[in-house]
DNA sequence: CCTTGAACCTGGGCGC
DNA sequence: TGCGCCCAGGTTCAAG
C-alpha cells in the first residue's frame, strides 16, 4: 500500500492526537507481523509520553520521552485509525466494543489525553508491515535505515547525486528508482508517474542519463524535477487510496484521480498531442505502466 | 556483480 | 453461489 506520501499522510493524521499523549496500554493481539514484535515491546512503551511523530522514507517514527522510538512500516496493507471515546456513550467508553474491531486490528495503542481516552488501532490484513523499537541516538545503526538513500523531497536529492549513482549502470530506470538505497520512499505508483512526467521509459537503462564526464544529462534533470513534483503533489492530496490506504480518520486520499499511467492500462496517454496508449508490462515482478509513444 | 522469481499473507475482482 | 486464477501500494532471499 503505502509509499512515502501515504505514510506522510498517516503521520499528519496521527500527530495531533498522539503527540503529548501518554500510552496507558499497548495491546498486542497478533505479535506475528512480518517480523515478531520485540518481547518487551509493551513493557518498554507503557507509561511513556509520546514526544513527537516523524517519518523517514516509508517508516513512521513515534518518539517516546525516554529516548526510544517506535518504528512502524505499513507493508502493503497496513493502516492506522483513531477512535475517540464515544461522546454518546458513557464517558471513557468506546463506541466500538472490542468485539466489533476488525479481525486484522493487530496492535492497539491506548492513549490518555487531557480531553479523555483515545485508541489508535493498527490494521494490517496481509501482515507485511512490522514494528520495532530502537534507541533514537543510534537510529543509523538500525537495519531498516542502514544504507537508505536520501528523501525525494528536500535538499539531499539532486541531479548530481543521481548522476553519480546512475553512472555506468545498465539497470533499468524502474528498478533503480524502486531501490530504497538509491532514493528512499518511492514505490511502484510514484515511480511510474514520475517516469511518465519525465518522458522516460521504465526500461531505459539508468546509465544513459549520465554523460561521459559523469554529469547529469537533461532528461535526468527532468526526472529529478518530476520525482519531487509528484511526491509533493501526492502529499498535498493526502496520498492515493486504492484498496487499503485510508487516512487515520477513515477518509480517502485523492491523488489516485491524478494518475496519468498507474492502473490506466489501455487508456489514451494524457500528454497533450501524444497519440499513444498506456501499456502494462511486468518488470522485475512489478507492473510498469507507461506510454511507449512518449516515454523513451 | 547482475537480474529474475519466489516467498511472505489475505482479500478483491473476474471468468466460468 | 462458488471455485480457481490473477492481481495488489513492499521487501528480502535464493538461484541462475
Amino acid at each position: 500500500m503505502p509509499e512515502l506520501p501515504e505514510v506522510e499522510t498517516v503521520r499528519r493524521g496521527l500527530a495531533p492526537v498522539m503527540e503529548g499523549a501518554r500510552i496507558t496500554q499497548l495491546e498486542l493481539r497478533r505479535p506475528d507481523l512480518r517480523f515478531p514484535l520485540p518481547d518487551d515491546f509493551a513493557a518498554r512503551v507503557e507509561g511513556q509520553r509520546i514526544a513527537g511523530l516523524g517519518r523517514r522514507a516509508k517508516y513512521l517514527l513515534i518518539d517516546l520521552d525516554d529516548g526510544a522510538t517506535i518504528l512502524s512500516h505499513l507493508g502493503m496493507s497496513g493502516s492506522f485509525r483513531i477512535e475517540q471515546a464515544g461522546q454518546s456513550d458513557t464517558p471513557g467508553q468506546f463506541h466500538h466494543e472490542r468485539s466489533k474491531d476488525g479481525k486484522h486490528d493487530h496492535v492497539v495503542f491506548h492513549l490518555q489525553r487531557p480531553e479523555g481516552a483515545v485508541r489508535i488501532l493498527y490494521n494490517d490484513p496481509r501482515r507485511f508491515g512490522f514494528m520495532d523499537l530502537f534507541e533514537r541516538a543510534r537510529m543509523e545503526e538500525h537495519p531498516s535505515f542502514r544504507g537508505l538513500g536520501p528523501e525525494p523531497v528536500g535538499n539531499a536529492l539532486d541531479a548530481a547525486y543521481l548522476a553519480a549513482r546512475f553512472k555506468g549502470k545498465a539497470q533499468p530506470l524502474k528498478s533503480a528508482l524502486l531501490d530504497q538505497k538509491m532514493i528512499a520512499g518511492l514505490g511502484n505508483i510514484y515511480v511510474c508517474e514520475a517516469l511518465w512526467r519525465a518522458g522516460l521509459s521504465p526500461e531505459r537503462s539508468a546509465g544513459t542519463l549520465v554523460s561521459e564526464k559523469g554529469t547529469a544529462k537533461k532528461p535526468l534533470v527532468l526526472l529529478v524535477e518530476a520525482i519531487r513534483a509528484v511526491i509533493a503533489e501526492a502529499i498535498e492530496a493526502g496520498g492515493s487510496s486504492l484498496r487499503d490506504h485510508i487516512r487515520t480518520d477513515g477518509s480517502l486520499g485523492y491523488f489516485q484521480h491524478s494518475f496519468a499511467v498507474y492502473d490506466q492500462e489501455g487508456e489514451a496517454c494524457r500528454k497533450p498531442g501524444c497519440e499513444g496508449h498506456i501499456l502494462r508490462r511486468v518488470q522485475a515482478g512489478r507492473s510498469s505502466f507507461y506510454c511507449s509513444a512518449c516515454q523513451r
